[in-house]
DNA sequence: AATTCGGGGAC
DNA sequence: GTCCCAGAATT
């Protein structure tokens, strides 16, 4: 045991518990390129591992670069982005891969200035490519990881609404003094929130951490502003997801008419969502009126 | 700081 | 039905 590989503390309880439980998800592996990892960030930001596996394999295949996927037209992007959500990130990731294509020399910067200035990247995905890809010690947060901190660090169930500024302080005090073992360290975080750790119930029968605030205080229950869940079922945002899909389906431009929708028959909604799909350049439309996926007419 | 942006699977 | 998921951009 020594410090590279784990020991006592926090942070080498964690190292060895990864080492042993770990998955082996392809884009940890070595050899992935920054333009790969960013790639799964991307897909990643609000979307569960399990959905993006099968859809990463794909565009790591397709666009081995960021300028394979810059000439690609973005109604392409799209379809390959598939059911993942929340679609726009496609686009911002088809104009992303044109600025490093023009811009950077078809690489993917490792600076975190420079990261923050692209298209769909935010603190989190700027942070973990710095650290994932270029193996710098910056903290790298994301829910698993507010989550995990919240309860082994001021032992409350759950980290409450996000403030990066607090949420980057927390985990900065906590990274290991070297740039292998900090970035190792916010992996083995994130994975440990992901699997042991988690949100609905976490399995504190099998933690390996020898010290937790939470479990120390007895599991107090959070108390704090509820989030809201809204609605999907109904809305125009599910009216825009369905369209979405038909469009990706479709092979060239479909007409008003025939975006008619069994799961409403509401005109009025259909041309909401319509109208609010092409002011987020999601979809474009005909000199004669049809509508389709961006560059696909 | 609060809202909006999809979709699917677990419970 | 509710909750959750490697967040970002906008207001």
């Amino acid at each position: 045991m020594n410090a590279s590989t784990g020991g006592h503390g926090p942070a080498g309880e964690l190292s060895d518990w990864y080492a042993a439980h770990g998955r082996d998800l392809p884009w940890r592996r070595a050899g992935t390129d920054a333009w790969r990892i960013l790639l799964s960030e991307v897909m990643l930001q609000q979307t569960p591992v399990a959905r993006v596996l099968p859809v990463w394999e794909r565009w790591a295949r397709r666009w081995p670069a960021p300028s394979d996927m810059a000439s690609a037209t973005a109604g392409e992007v799209l379809r390959e982005w598939g059911s993942l959500g929340y679609p726009r990130r496609a686009l911002r990731l088809h104009e992303c891969a044109g600025i490093l294509a023009r811009e950077h020399d078809d690489t993917v910067p490792g600076d975190v200035e420079t990261l923050l200035r692209l298209p769909g990247i935010g603190a989190y995905t700027a942070r973990a490519i710095a650290c994932f890809a270029y193996g710098q010690r910056v903290p790298v947060v994301d829910i698993n990881v507010r989550r995990v901190v919240a309860r082994t660090v001021h032992g409350r169930g759950d980290p409450g609404p996000p403030s990066t500024r607090r949420d980057l302080e927390d985990v900065a005090e906590l990274l290991p003094a070297g740039d292998a073992d900090a970035s190792r360290f916010s992996a083995a975080l994130m994975e440990f929130g992901a699997l042991t750790c988690t949100a609905r119930a976490p399995a504190c029968g099998t933690c390996p951490l020898t010290e937790c605030r939470w479990r120390a205080l007895g599991f107090p229950a959070y108390e704090g502003p509820k989030r809201t869940t809204q609605k999907f079922e109904g809305t125009d945002r599910q009216a825009r997801g369905r369209l979405m899909a038909v469009l990706r389906a479709a092979q060239g431009p479909v007409a008003r008419e025939r975006l008619d929708v069994a799961w409403t028959r509401d005109p009025a909604q259909r041309d909401r969502a319509l109208g609010t799909l092409l002011t987020d350049g999601l979809i474009e439309q005909t000199p004669s009126g049809e509508f389709a996926l961006p560059g696909e007419h």
